[in-house]
DNA sequence: TGTACATCAGTGAACGCGCGTTCACTGATGTAC
DNA sequence: TGTACATCAGTGAACGCGCGTTCACTGATGTAC
């Protein structure tokens, strides 16, 4: 039942939590490969056995930080979409949002490298395989940044524009597009492009979207 | 001197070589992070010391492996583009070019998953600080991918389509598309994706590409 | 209200692993006289 | 052509590291009577 207020409560109260921050402010400065078991539970002041209370693992904690992260990346483009100003023309409004969610997408991966990274962590070899027999085939949710993206072509296909037939590639095309870049952008050959010059870079991919999936 | 030729040879005649292969193997099936300086070694049939008569340790290695990966990469798109017929119109070949040279891209991507994210790994954390100091901020050479990717579209500039102000960054976001597709065909999302809709996603992206820089 | 007991959430020590790297060394090769 | 020696390319054992995970345990909490 565990009182989840705040304060030391009697064991630790709410050591699970406790852990996940840890992991994911590991995950901030450092990427999913910085998620390590030993060190979050040093960061909480507990033993890393402890841990084994309440994650299978540390596949279990990352996870779980992938999760977190997906989250928190899918905030930052709908909140780049709420600041949005609407449009009278329908269409002029659609394409705004789209353009938006795309450079909240962006703007979190430049602003959170370590989080967008593990976004988008692959797990380990083994676990993978095996999963795949465990869960029969278990298959994954979809990924709320891509459903924003998809459902705002559809929201430019209600005006007119993409033709249906090709909006769920459309989706695809225009998520390829913003994330190559941003990977491009922390990893990559443009990582040390000046700000500048990178929202240059930005405008650019974002125009080639917007004009690409009207031919779609 | 080193008399390059086959057998065994007195030391080992080709250790050097021996262990990029081996290296490069390791990367092969299991992306950077496979490349494993002792695996190597153990590989070619050597005590590990050995290798750092060649190399200045894992990261002299892995850097090689990486150089590699990326002409490995750029010669999967120069044969790609070889292999496209010529057009009469110009603009039309210049086009054709371009996207036989992204397919090569995305096919290259997808046949060799473990070279490609080689191609694209990053350091590790205190040495890409301290190099900066060291090498004075060695700016590192253009990757050839992205050279064929900006001729590309500057043979398409030639003929009139993309604004010359904007070639750069057109580049830039083509590229990102093409990554971008890539990375979610192999860890992302569209990893399960079966080979009909993944050529189908393939070919709208490409499509976005080709109208989308059109507009630039 | 008080006591006995089950359960739950932690501890601490230890395991085995594989890594990168360094040490002092050895044995083969090539070179000068 | 033969010998002494420098150099080069390897060996083998060891280091320290940090990891994930397991073991038998202990101490606090909540519950039944």
């Amino acid at each position: 039942m565990a009182a989840i207020s705040g304060g030391k409560t009697y064991h630790h109260g709410d050591l699970r939590n406790a852990l996940i921050c840890a992991a994911v402010d590991l995950a901030t400065d450092g990427g999913p490969e910085r998620v390590v078991l030993r060190e979050a539970a040093r960061r909480v002041g507990v033993s890393p056995t402890a841990a084994y209370r309440h994650f299978d693992g540390r596949g279990e904690l990352l996870r779980t930080v992938k999760l977190h992260a997906q989250c928190r990346l899918a905030d930052s483009m709908e909140r780049a979409a709420a600041g949005e100003p609407g449009a009278d023309d329908p269409a002029l409004a659609a394409e705004r949002r789209l353009v938006a969610l795309c450079r909240g997408y962006v703007g979190f991966a430049v602003d959170e490298p370590g989080l967008y990274r593990a976004a988008f962590c692959v797990p380990r070899p083994a676990e993978a395989e095996e999963s795949v027999v465990g869960r029969a085939a278990a298959t994954e949710p979809e990924i709320r940044a891509f459903t924003l993206l998809r459902e705002a072509l559809e929201g430019l296909a209600k005006v007119g524009v993409p033709r249906p037939e090709g909006r769920t590639a459309a989706g695809a095309a225009a998520w390829s597009a913003v994330h190559g870049l941003s990977l491009l952008l922390l990893d990559g050959p443009l990582r040390r492009l000046p700000a500048q010059r990178r929202d240059d870079v930005v405008e650019s991919t974002l125009a080639m979207v917007v004009s690409g999936t009207r031919g779609l």
